[in-house]
DNA sequence: GCACCGGTATGTCTTTTGATATTTCGCGTC
DNA sequence: GACGCGAAATATCAAAAGACATACCGGTGC
């Protein structure tokens, strides 16, 4: 048994984008918690089709929800970066409806979906945020069925390594060589709705314009403005940002 | 000024698809409530890139949410059905990113964001609720992005017409000529992320093996099993459902 | 009756994207 | 240093979807 984070302790706390708790709420929150879980990258967190009594909320590391069709198929639904929320739809649809990935070693908060009743009748300010999390999750999943139904590959691809470039920055997870990009060619093209190949030659083509550079897993974009407007990404402005 | 439905006797609430409340609660709802909002076929609701401060939820008739980029391409994001809340997301982006039409003749309750704290410290269950709709609309959403991403365009007009189909058939909408479906081939195709002529195409081959049948507005469906087989469509089990 | 209009239907041609196969690259392991 | 392996890169060919043009069809208004 690894040994467990105090909530007061939270790494998330310390990132300013993320609003903060008070100390009764934070103490709720940390006896509310059920356990840590800890992943490798590769690990499956949430089994698709399955059911699962709990609220995840990754604390470090990269993740993904997904489905897949009887044949194969995999969508991926979006990315999860620190501070995301997911299980929330299963209160809805019984089961899981989607799955969820690791693609970094991850560390995530896990909450009994049972006890949901207590949050909200004893802290409805976290009620609250619990919603408003779960806006923010539409809010991207919106963007990306945008991006599939509409966007070209060319503004599909660059949408995406914007749109994970800012929501890293925004979590100042930027460095020296840009920020960590943990993802394969076939994720970006289960992303966007795209063959493996054409996904290839659509990157090819936007390294080539000098538009972004990748090394070792790691993004720098060359001309950002010109990304934008490609991709016409409109950022959301981040106010305070809760978290549970 | 038209005259005003109080809560108490709204027409949702005679549905049983939809889960009782309280009659503190109903109180508390008809008090919260801003005022209604009656609009034509083709109104626009809600502006795309406006700012609103309110919550809509739709009483009665069809709407649909939608983002359009800069050149006119339009993405539907989903379709509003009676009992479907909308406006969460400004809570999280600020302006609204995206905007709602009315398909028909419609009747919403308009209820104000800014006193949504309100809500959430007088009656949890509401705030509950809210958190319950989000992740619903949430889920439509998933299940759009998968078709768009992943399915064939035969697959993603069946999924579309099954899906309409079943969502009207659980709020008690089906009728002697199946369902009303007040939508064009353009709107289909802008949900799809097809062309028209596409759309057009794939539709007249699904008639064409008798899979469905569509007079003057009327859809029905010809072989249920089989559009449920081709679409992959895995019906969300609807138990208690909230509204607001 | 006829022009008009939105929506639907279709034909033809072009472009985009996908499928398949093969090669290359980077990297860890033996 | 050779081998193996997953990911990336490319070439060739095929299929799906889009663009454009045009026709049709059922209302509405004059």
């Amino acid at each position: 048994m690894r040994n467990e984070i105090d909530c007061r302790h939270c790494p998330l706390k310390a990132m300013k984008v993320f609003s903060p708790h008070t100390p009764e709420e934070t103490a709720f929150i940390h006896e509310f918690r059920k356990r840590e879980l800890h992943v490798e990258a590769g690990d499956t967190i949430v089994r698709e089709a399955a059911t699962s009594d709990d609220l995840y909320t990754l604390r470090g590391g990269w993740a993904f929800r997904y489905r897949t069709l009887s044949d194969g198929r995999r969508q991926i639904l979006n990315f999860l970066l620190p501070g995301d929320l997911t299980g929330l739809q299963q209160e809805v649809a019984g089961n899981t409806p989607y799955g969820v990935e690791a693609l970094t070693a991850a560390q995530l908060c896990v909450f009994p979906r049972n006890r949901l009743w207590d949050l909200y009748s004893r802290f409805p300010s976290l009620g609250y945020d619990l919603t408003w999390l779960s806006a923010h999750q539409e809010l991207i999943v919106d963007e990306n069925l945008v991006s599939v139904g509409r966007r070209t590959a060319l503004e599909r691809v660059a949408m995406l390594l914007v749109h994970l470039y800012k929501r890293s920055e925004v979590l100042g997870l930027v460095g020296e060589r840009g920020i960590h990009l943990p993802i394969t060619q076939q994720h970006i093209a289960d992303a966007l709705g795209l063959s493996l190949v054409h996904t290839n030659r659509t990157l090819r083509r936007l390294a080539g314009e000098g538009l972004y550079e990748l090394d070792n897993g790691h993004l720098r974009l060359g001309d950002l403005t010109r990304m934008q407007r490609i991709a016409e990404y409109n950022a959301i402005p981040v106010r305070g940002r809760p978290f549970l």
